[in-house]
DNA sequence: ACTCATTTCAAACAAACGTTTGAATAATAC
DNA sequence: GTATTATTCAAACGTTTGTTTGAAATGAGT
């Protein structure tokens, strides 16, 4: 039976994590096979399953070690701004702020491989293995309703439905902004190089804020449904 | 030799094309066997390897069959709003319907696959694998250029660079919108009927124009040099 | 020193993968 | 009709996958 206390374990448990983590974000999680994670970390092929028992339960330690550092992080930024606030809403700028705020330092964070990390987390929103989903659905349990309430109050004219998709936009512009380089390389056609770590955050910032604050669709003029006369397929 | 000629082949290779869709969707490219497709498909086994000569083939295939068509819809699109321009820069929002608002529809269109497909499509900007990522290059290098030309015109003011970061941004929202109600669940917590399949564009196109012409980050912050200032905007 | 639990290691495991084969069948041309 | 080509099919191919095994090495306690 393997110790699960971290300290029992010299190294090998980490040095697993670490290379399956940055094999994961290279190739995915099923074209990433124990053999190149073992190889990587220099470890006997034997010890994924002795350390963590089997492939599925790596994965999810993977993200595990990352993802409750962060959701808490995410809780502790929003508890700090409504101590501040003594129960009058906040801002949407400071919710939005302490949600994806907290990601995009990580993000920024090159030396403890938290860049590395994040572009892994990004990808696994769509992911459609249901055991990882599942795994995510639980982790995001504890927060995400926090920031719903606090987004709710904070636009109390804006329908709550309407709310909930655009935080669900914005973590699709989170999760190219951070899968970034890669994908954007397939939008502008050449490498971006991109020094300031910072800069990142304050790109996407203001998308997000100008997305979230946009006029409703009824309010100010129709938004789709003129454009096609031509289009082979039956208009909307 | 298999005939490449449609008319020469049944709907062996329409069906295999069609259950490969679907279970891509579900389960991702890795996850999904040849013979699961072939078993949904109800052929035998080596008839992928018969029509399409491999796996790998197999999807480019599957990704043609819609992107091609996709992408001439969106420059058709352009071309019509630039005609009717006459030379003068168009406004962002028609661009952003272009380029947007055909895969919209085709996601509305539950009839023909058309929404299937666009789950698989948004889920593959962010996708490892090599021979995906040149094949998706490959796709777009028509069609996005002339976008980026015609949002240089229509926002003169705007740093070219900062307009591929929204474009990316815009990309992302596009995709979590669409492959969507799944993965809007995990942060909902309950599931969204959407029976109105033209809703999600009235949701997303708002957002989308709200993030693009979104202050940039100089409002607030001197970090970064502030380019611009002159274009009215409209803020909320 | 010995003991005992923990960890490493090389080797093998069955299962599943994409692919290939060669014969059987269907379709088309002459 | 026969000849020819295109397609289907069941079976097997060689690899690679995650996992298991049992013995060797390591470390700590007494």
């Amino acid at each position: 039976m393997p110790s699960f206390d971290p300290r029992h374990t010299p190294d090998t448990r980490a040095r697993i994590l670490d290379a399956a983590e940055l094999l994961f974000v290279e190739h995915g999680f099923e074209a990433t096979t124990l053999r190149m994670i073992t190889s990587r970390a220099k470890v006997n092929l034997a010890s994924v399953n002795y350390h963590f028992g089997s492939k599925e339960a790596l994965i999810q330690d993977v993200f595990r070690r990352r993802l409750t550092w962060l959701n808490e992080a995410r809780l502790a930024a929003l508890d700090e701004l409504e101590a501040e606030a003594k129960g009058a809403p906040l801002k949407p700028r400071q919710i939005i702020d302490a949600f994806f705020g907290v990601p995009l330092r990580v993000a920024a964070d090159t030396e403890h491989g938290g860049h590395t990390f994040m572009r892994l987390l990004g990808r696994t929103y769509t992911e459609p293995a249901t055991f990882v989903r599942q795994f995510l659905a639980d982790e995001y349990a504890a927060v995400v309703p926090r920031f719903k309430q606090a987004l709710f109050r904070a636009l109390p004219d804006v329908p709550p439905e309407e709310i909930l998709w655009r935080f669900h936009f914005m973590l699709g512009a989170m999760s190219y902004a951070i899968a970034g380089v890669d994908a954007l390389q397939l939008v502008a056609g050449y490498e971006m190089d991109e020094k300031d770590p910072g800069a990142l955050a304050r790109r996407l910032m203001p998308f997000l804020l100008g997305g979230l604050r946009a006029p409703l669709a009824g309010q100010t003029e129709q938004t789709a449904g003129k454009a096609e006369k031509k289009t082979p397929r039956k208009a909307a």
